[in-house]
DNA sequence: TCCCCGAGTTGACCTGGATCAATTCTGGAC
DNA sequence: GTCCAGAATTGATCCAGGTCAACTCGGGGA
């Protein structure tokens, strides 16, 4: 956006100033701090320009150091199993954490890349501890966005068709780019096809057909990365995933 | 001690001095704490007595009050989703901790019900922030325990196969039940096939079959409820999981 | 402009695991 | 001990989605 694409090291001191400015301080760490607080925050938080597509942010086994805040772009996190094969991990746009499953061990237990061009801060681990000690707000914070990332696995292992898996993930997308302020009916994806299917663990061929048949049926319109979801209603009865309404009720078996 | 309150629950004195007595002292939450830091820990912990199989301790949609730490038998927690199915999100053994994920959005976001003759501790969660924040040690703590948890959902979501899926999932209790000190390869399965199965997103037959055929080629030997591990290494093998040797090669396409 | 190459789609076929259906275990109640 | 209900196994079929293959599309570079 903004930024000098000649300078190497993009004036350290101005990203610093990065998270009272940041568009993302509701979405971000800082959620509700005081701008004491905040100023704590930022002292230890370094800003990195534009990281191109394809290029990689941690990898796995490596040390762990720091956790990584998505400022504009998408990551995806993913891991190779001992036979050769990508797994996808998750997917992280603006105001999204990764590398929260580094901390217990020590290590980076994925590899995270960027998808297309992506700013982020990287946040000292070790500093950030200290600055959660002095901050009561921030360790709250902490604590609430690990349980909501623990929440939305728990929801991804409960859907069992690819259906339904793919509505899921249309359905949490959506609710993502909308708590950053993107219109929720249109998205635009980061990530083709293939990412999609290996984090739904489907294959490519599934995911395509599964598009295709969602909008035969009026539920989307995609034409390519973009999706734009015409009937939500629809595609929140193929997620088969709790919403606290609870009824518990049984609908009509499907509409397939 | 401490406890100079008087409550409608019987001996709660005495079941308070449990944490320092407590034989999970080193795999719940006062790891590495000194005695001073575990009597504010102690202070705000009620240790519940027996509770029966098919008890719950908490629901679906409840507002979140407590985590639960289970000093000994089992926990499992569950989902019932629109269509009324049951979706089995994990289980929990001595040592480990129910209810993360409802801090997020202050409810409950599933069921947990005991499985067989348990006892819990409960932790008042707005008091646990306090002592948190006292105790840096177990801020540490309390983010070690959620990551360990976030990548312990995430290597379940890499497992294809329905071999793949059943070897990690025994792979993962073997090394969980080593951590309480009991033998790795002899499990003591708390939980019926039909909860395995819903946990791992399998029918309940092909569990069946699966024991039998890793029993039949002298991998496992099953007996009901008791499995033993024989050879922990082809168990391995087939769980395809991470295991941070990470040479990342691409070996042969498939051995299938 | 054309060429190229990876992304995406579409079709034909096949298989792993679900489903349906008995049957056998097993432990608890009495 | 006997009875019974739920747990587990085993067998027979079926189908959702994987795999293999061919094709089209679209964007970037010379």
């Amino acid at each position: 956006m903004s930024s000098e694409r000649n300078s190497k090291v993009v004036s350290i001191a101005q990203l610093r100033q990065s998270c009272r400015a940041c568009s993302l301080r509701d979405l971000c760490l800082p959620l509700g701090l005081g701008t004491d607080d905040m100023q704590k925050l930022e002292s230890i938080v370094h800003a990195r320009g534009p990281i191109r597509a394809g290029e990689h942010l941690f990898r796995e086994g490596d040390g762990f150091h720091a956790l990584y805040a998505v400022k504009s772009g998408a990551v995806k996190t993913y891991t190779i199993d001992n036979q050769g094969r990508e797994h996808v991990l998750g997917f992280h746009i603006a105001g999204e954490l990764a590398g929260l499953d580094g901390i217990h061990s020590g290590r980076n237990r994925c590899n995270a890349v960027a998808l297309q061009s992506t700013a982020v801060c990287a946040v000292p681990f070790a500093r950030l501890e200290q600055v959660i000690h002095e901050v009561p707000g921030l360790q709250a914070q902490m604590l609430r966005i690990m349980s909501r990332e623990l929440s939305a696995s728990a929801q991804l292992a409960t859907d069992h068709s690819a259906e339904e898996r793919l509505a899921g993930f249309l359905l949490s997308l959506s609710k993502r780019y909308a708590r950053r302020g993107l219109p929720a009916n249109l998205l635009s994806l980061p990530m083709p096809r293939r990412d999609i299917a290996s984090h739904l663990r489907l294959a490519t061929e599934t995911v395509s057909r599964l598009f295709a048949q969602l909008q035969e049926s009026g539920v989307l319109a995609v034409r390519r990365r973009e999706v734009e979801i015409l009937d939500p209603e629809a595609l929140h009865a193929l997620g088969a995933s709790f919403d606290l309404d609870g009824d518990g009720q049984r609908r009509t078996p499907q509409l397939r």
